[in-house]
DNA sequence: GATGTATATGAAGATGTATTCATATATCGG
DNA sequence: CCGATATATGAATACATCTTCATATACATC
């Protein structure tokens, strides 16, 4: 019944009221889209999508992370605490050395998916 | 030869000039890194995340899209040249209207999987 | 405890992006 | 041709992000 109201409301303002009363209701909740945007947004950076390529198949260092990609420790760290946060990525201690590696298989299936998207070019 | 090469490199630089060597060898060229980060910077948007999952259903014009997402037109027509140029949609003209719908499917793969996986949190 | 090494963090500047407002273009009905 | 409507675009602002530098922490070796 709360959608008949929307779309009551759409019959008053819109173009094709019953596909956008449609569409609004088939719409995910915005919190939940914006944890899909986040989660793309860090895979959205060239930097992050060498750390996760890299760690998709082996766990690494982070000193051997940032040689194999040829930027700067500290930048490294950042982007590594980033992809932390969104909990791509899992670390443990051993030493003074951090070893990384990716969280779960869903990071690598959509790294993979976007790398074969952009061969059909 | 040339990877023979590096790995030399390596031993003199490197932690464990072995594992840096091999996935430098593994990793993907730098252009193409930029096409996958370029892509999911693009799905990184919750306006354009919205607008997809909307396209994801079905065709739709351009007011539609923005009675239903809520935003200014303005704003929809900007994010659609963006998705546009990024080949994620594409449109016909009707008379004055433009009708957008997904220009394949990956596009919905790849959200599909952003939201299957933004739910096991 | 002092020194060196691996990693993390804070701050700052430069760059990029999203959103809005104003306006342009193009098409339709009269 | 004129006004109305749908869409596109340019400019400006506000905000977020990347990168770098300097420095902090934490561990290891001597």
């Amino acid at each position: 019944m709360k959608q008949q109201q929307e779309c009551d409301i759409c019959e008053e303002l819109c173009e094709h009221p019953q596909t956008i009363c449609l569409a609004k209701a088939e719409m995910l909740p915005d919190q939940r889209v914006r944890k899909v945007a986040d989660l793309f947004k860090i895979l959205g950076d060239a930097t992050r999508v060498k750390i996760l390529q890299i760690l998709a198949k082996r766990e690494m260092c982070v000193c051997d992370i940032a040689a194999v990609v040829e930027i700067g420790q500290s930048n490294i760290s950042h982007q590594l605490r980033l992809l932390r946060n969104s909990g791509l990525v899992k670390f443990r201690k051993e030493g003074q050395m951090a070893w990384y590696s990716l969280n779960n298989d869903y990071v690598a299936m959509l790294l993979s998916l976007g790398i074969e998207h952009t061969t059909h070019d």
